[in-house]
DNA sequence: AAATAAAATGCAAATGATTTGCAAAAAACG
DNA sequence: CGTTTTTTGCAAATCATTTGCATTTTATTT
């Protein structure tokens, strides 16, 4: 009988973080966005439930280089997060999920020719999209 | 006539990277090393010398998903690293140089499909090289 | 070799993101 | 309601990194 509580901070984490699947926000950035929303949490409170959703494997935590605080970013079991790469547009923080075959063949080469395992959850190519790409060519 | 300085910790640590093209180090783990053969320098002072390098990009800056450090790897021209993927063990730390016919397929697929143009200096793929699977495999 | 200028160093203290200890408030459940 | 367990907030700790400042070292010029 073990007792289920919940917590009104995580639950709106994860449903805003759910809605943005495109993107990867840091916990000051949830933070300012939850208080817009009329909900205050201690910035404290933000961080456990961050780690909490974390260790249930319902968000992603990233850091890549550059960067000083972690992202947080959607898991869905139905986005297999856990077997495609992501690219970050280094510029807008915009998430693009590789979910095509190519993927298949870039685990598969670096398997065969150079004996790696990529482990896609810690892997993230850092580049430019689409939309930042065109905006900096001006 | 810009005079010419020289750092003896500076050199030291370029030869050190450049003797270990195939790992990344922290600035402690440099700070540590250092004191092992004998030179002492502070720790601001090595974090100091680590920028310098970075700025005259010789040595590549890199932090990924759950590592709280920073760490530094050797860049060479005739290395090539800004535009190769660096597969990074997350066990031993080793890195693999990814200059093979194929990186080219994977920035060409990105770009051509996803619109997206990858910035080699800052992505790593993460996982596990083939020494590392192999013991992990018992 | 001494004087000057510029850069490198060490120390203490600041920073910034994140974590922790602890007591109080809230939630679950009998 | 009363008890138990979890969540929260606050203050303080932590850890990697950076900064201010006075001192030392180095390069270059007399």
């Amino acid at each position: 009988m073990a007792k289920e509580y919940h917590s009104k901070y995580k639950t709106w984490i994860l449903d805003y973080l759910g809605e943005r699947k495109d993107s990867r926000l840091s916990a000051s950035e949830i933070h300012t966005a939850m208080a817009k929303d009329g909900l205050n949490a201690n910035l404290v409170t933000i961080y456990r439930n961050l780690d909490r959703l974390v260790d249930e494997k319902k968000l992603n935590r990233q850091k890549i280089s550059g960067e000083e605080e972690n992202f947080y970013q959607f898991l869905a079991p139905d986005l297999h997060c856990t077997s495609h790469l992501h690219l970050i547009c280094s510029k807008c923080g915009r998430i693009i999920h590789l979910n095509c075959e190519f993927m298949k063949e870039i685990s598969d080469h670096l398997l065969a020719d150079h004996g790696f395992q990529i482990d896609c959850q810690d892997s993230a190519l850092v580049g430019l999209c689409r939309d930042c790409r065109a905006k900096s060519a001006v």
